[in-house]
DNA sequence: GAACGCATAATCGTATACAATACTGTGGTG
DNA sequence: CACCACAGTATTGTATACGATTATGCGTTC
């Protein structure tokens, strides 16, 4: 089961590649919180030795997606309301100033790629595909960190995004879709303009909303199959 | 080389145990910004298998310590001038507003630990460990965090901490080694007050005066030998 | 004498084997 | 009928073995 691995599938590591595959799967939420994630049933979907799967796991659980109980395995992150509040608490000192660095510093390309990016996100909900559109919609958030040029915001900013990610499949209270994409596109407007007032008041705001759009009251579990949710 | 394992070592992990030991090492600068970990000769000096040495590197990668470098090892890291600008970017977006946060929900035990720690690292200044000193000092910024009951931006702080300290092996120039003393007393007594503006600006400044004490032109690499700096 | 190439050794990457722990279901007993 | 004990199964934790890559040292050649 290592006759394709040496052919060229081993620059950007392996476990790398399984963690991100289970990043992605976890942010769309084909993979929702409470899931357990079973190194054997994962080292089968994709052809590697459990080894590689507890590398990416280790990985996740860094990040706070999975949780690993000792002796029991691992299992897709459940944040707690109180840890909803702490990440958006955290996002709220980290971002608004980031956005308002961001709008200090955009260049012509930087704007086009976020124009372009929330474009993609919007046909991504026209399309029906929900996930793949609140994937994007984190991925502009990060992109303001990197247009910011502060790597290591950045990565803080990615961690909490996904974060974000379960808090939403678990508090999200459905209604208005798309309020996102309205602030979205506010804030790119600000950064057209080059206000970076007016950016940092709107992220703050967009987050806001986002907290507050939250039921931070109750909770709702659910199992779901792995293998399904995989796609293979 | 297992006889003493199942004792009742395996509680915190042994992965976890190493991780610690290597991360306190780095902290006190016995281990120095460049310095080579090998997984065979740390797997042995702690009589534990590759498994958990690569688990415990894993981990201090994570939090950017150590540099894994694909068929090469793992290094303590050497974080670059910006890469030190950056850190204590996020440092000010987050721990002044923590710092208030903290000094209004400041109880009397809160107090009297903090209290406890400065002591602790002015004895062991006046000791001559200015390795504990400086550990015990990045302590109290990351007990700030907790004070404020954010887990997560406490861990933030505590990995920004963990870096700075790298920064400081390498940039630090020396003149004043306890002028942060008299910034964490000045921070006490704001907190003794509840007086969130001013712990906020006290930390806003204190942050400015650590960054503006460091030399961000040139660079100074040191090999120095693992199994010494370890101790045994 | 300096530079290149090859052989050797050391170290990392991955897979697999074995041990330890937790889960499941069955049978018995109160 | 409910509950507990126990055996069997499954899954994780750790160690070790092997292959791949990189570093090193020596000998040859120009």
């Amino acid at each position: 089961m290592n006759e394709q691995s040496k052919a060229l599938a081993s620059q950007p590591s392996q476990a790398e590649q399984v963690a991100q595959e289970l990043e992605r799967a976890i942010h769309e939420h084909r993979l929702t919180p409470g899931a357990k994630l079973g190194e054997d049933e994962i080292a089968e979907v994709y052809g590697v030795s459990r080894t590689i799967v507890r590398a990416a796991l280790q990985t996740l659980a860094h990040q706070r997606l999975v949780e690993l109980r000792r002796n029991k395995g691992a299992f897709v992150a459940q944040p707690s309301v109180r840890e909803a509040r702490e990440v958006f608490e955290a996002r709220a000192l980290l971002e608004p100033r980031t956005a308002r660095s961001a709008a200090e510093r955009m260049t012509k390309a930087d704007l086009d790629a976020l124009t372009r990016q929330i474009e993609e996100e919007h046909a991504a909900l026209a399309a029906g595909d929900s996930g793949r559109a609140l994937f994007l919609s984190g991925q502009f958030h990060i992109e303001i960190a990197r247009i910011a040029d502060q790597a290591t915001i950045a990565a803080f900013v990615s961690e909490l995004v996904s974060r974000s990610s379960l808090i939403i499949a678990l508090y999200w209270q459905r209604r208005a879709a798309l309020c996102e994409s309205h602030a979205h596109h506010a804030l790119i407007e600000a950064f057209r303009d080059r206000d970076g007032d007016r950016a940092e008041d709107l992220m703050k705001g967009h987050l806001l909303d986002l907290v507050t759009s939250l039921d931070l009251r109750n909770v709702a579990p659910m199992p779901g199959s792995l293998r399904e949710a995989l796609g293979k």
